[in-house]
DNA sequence: GATGAATGAGCTTTCATTCAT
DNA sequence: GATGAATGAAAGCTCATTCAT
């Protein structure tokens, strides 16, 4: 088992130093392939399961091209994770502007498919963001940031509420997200649509609830 | 990697022909100090991390004896998650046959907290319940069985409830629970305490609904 | 590079727990062929060069079973060496009874010989002794150890002198011993014996000296 | 291990044409920055450990610049070598000419002293000159080029003694030297300046008796 | 049944060296 | 001449599993 799996040892990304940033434009091509060959392997194996071997071989690039780059496997995870959080950001800043002119029944569903949609288009998140769920000590986790981000596109459509208030609902917004992709992907539920509805419904109860509460 | 690594074979449980029984007290004894030993052993390390030679050490008995009993790391893994299975199945059977004479409030919070209870006293179960999410073609998964297991219980206090609405409501309140899980487990929130009783009045809500709504 | 190499960490045998003891016949047997063929690999290729893979292979062994004994590179020089080093204080042990019976001179020969001869028995002791030259922490280390030894021959035909005076002689003696090792394996030097000569007389010309202080 | 791995090839310095001269200031420049970086960089991992992409990177110069003015890691620890012995080819051409009008004790104290200051100048020699012990076949060795400078020194002050005899006594005198260094790196040793001045006593010794042997 | 030795495929990682720009 | 990307053999080490005693 290697050193950076992830319940053997606390430390993680603790020793990861920045992978080497590419200096050409070729170094920029093997980087951006190399990074999507791991999206596909991790995705397909699993963390653990997944070889710094097989990622190279997916690239087509030799093992020392992809080691001059992302010097340790914890280091293209991270690199590759951290390229997710930056996206997911992104959309849910662009919700937070439209939310304001959002109805609420539509925010809801937004927000109920935001995680569902991009794990089917980067199945690899789901992956990498159970290995690395928890923060180094002193860092903010991928779980925090994205949960700020829910804080702040629910602060713009209820800004009565607390900032206390607000990250509590956060967190259970942030549940539901996550129900919802795990429902998504529970092939074992006869009527996952049904379940998909039912938990946009329970997210459009609770949003409702929360614009309305001091109103 | 090891080849049993879940998901880089496609075979998981699939040879898992049930671990020899014991014939003997004392190979009762031997199994569950091995059994005991792999549950410490997976909580501390993972499924992937932990190793066989661990196991048998922590229990004090040699890898020959644990291979003896357990044939491959699936089968003992395969072992401890059936029984915790098993004694969750127990506490949702208690919990229907209680659910009649209880208040609503009250099985919302003995639902929201059956999971995070468990996962407490048996911190191995959600590693192994994470590995092995999936079930095999033709099995019934864990998360189905714990699923039916709900259903049981919410068929008990709304009695009136189609069987599909039931299985619907049912996929939704497992995700609640899980949710609690997670909450529970989240260092990173400040006011733990707080979301956790939101998300025991989303229980509340959605039990209500679930109940009065033929009535 | 191992992290093992000498010179760039000080940390050495430091996480060098003992070597798992061999609890079987066979596994004796392994132990003493793996040591046996490590010798010769180490002696051949120096510490840095030689592999574990050559050192299994020598025993006729598998890689695994080379693990199994000797868990790191640094295990098995480390057991080699200690080995040899016991050798050598048995030899300075039986030095030390006899030498209050020697002729100086023939201690002074038995003495200048004595690295020379075990180094022609055992060559891969300078190549270990020169990767471990340096002690841990809080640790004896070899050269001191040896030159413990050589201070108690000395003080068996010395017994006037103080023992700060015989530590002082002892760390002298040992660096003549050392030098005639050198001479010893030096074929760029002419006339070899001539100087194993001189050096042996230098040695005699000390001891004399030592004996004779006080008297 | 790499392939130029000293003793794992017979091949060392075989192949080690002279390093590319530098046509141009620019290179001198470079060149003396390289061999400055390849010093400290093989005094503090030793010979194998060291790494060329880490002298390149100590001397602010890219792999690809080093490579052209050194094509293998062989041939920069060569030069460097290389320079060393003739600094000190250097201090012995000037130990010698002052030598005649200089007291016994005071060319002992010079010459027991020479390889420790040296030494502590820099701190690679030591490193390299283990490393590359032995001589080529048809090539004179470090050591072999030393002896020939201790005995021009000697043969100033002896000059009555037979050529033969004077290579027997620099052997020796360079072996004192040696222990000299060792002493004074030997950190184990509780009273290192006494043994030093012992061994300027040994050295005394021996010079007096070279020069007065048949006078 | 218990024990511990044996196995070897496979993993992550390193680094001297080469080459295209 | 400088740069940094590319290469791949080879190293140390792990671990599920098998087998002889």
């Amino acid at each position: 088992m290697s050193m950076a799996s992830q319940k053997s040892t606390g430390t993680l990304r603790a020793e990861s130093g920045q992978a080497k940033a590419p200096r050409r434009a070729r170094g920029h091509a093997r980087v951006a392939s190399l990074l999507e060959a791991a999206g596909t392997e991790f995705a397909d194996k699993g963390y653990d399961a997944a070889t710094m071997t097989a990622i190279a071989a997916r690239a087509g690039a030799s093992i020392g091209s992809l080691y001059q780059f992302f010097p340790t496997k914890d280091q293209i995870a991270g690199a590759l994770l951290e390229s997710y959080v930056n996206m997911l950001a992104e959309t849910f800043h662009k919700l937070r502007e439209a939310a304001p002119s959002l109805d609420v029944s539509l925010l809801a569903s937004r927000l109920t498919r935001t995680f569902v949609k991009f794990r089917a288009t980067h199945p690899a998140f789901a992956a990498l963001a159970e290995t690395y769920s928890d923060a180094l000590p002193g860092t903010i986790s991928i779980r925090e940031r994205l949960r700020g981000e829910i804080a702040s596109v629910l602060a713009a459509v209820a800004p009565q509420l607390e900032p206390a208030e607000i990250a509590v609902r956060a967190a259970v917004i942030q549940q539901i997200m996550k129900a919802a992709v795990a429902i998504n992907g529970d092939t074992s539920i006869a009527s996952r649509k049904a379940v998909m509805d039912e938990l946009e419904g329970l997210m459009r109860l609770y949003l409702d609830e929360a614009i309305a509460v001091t109103r």
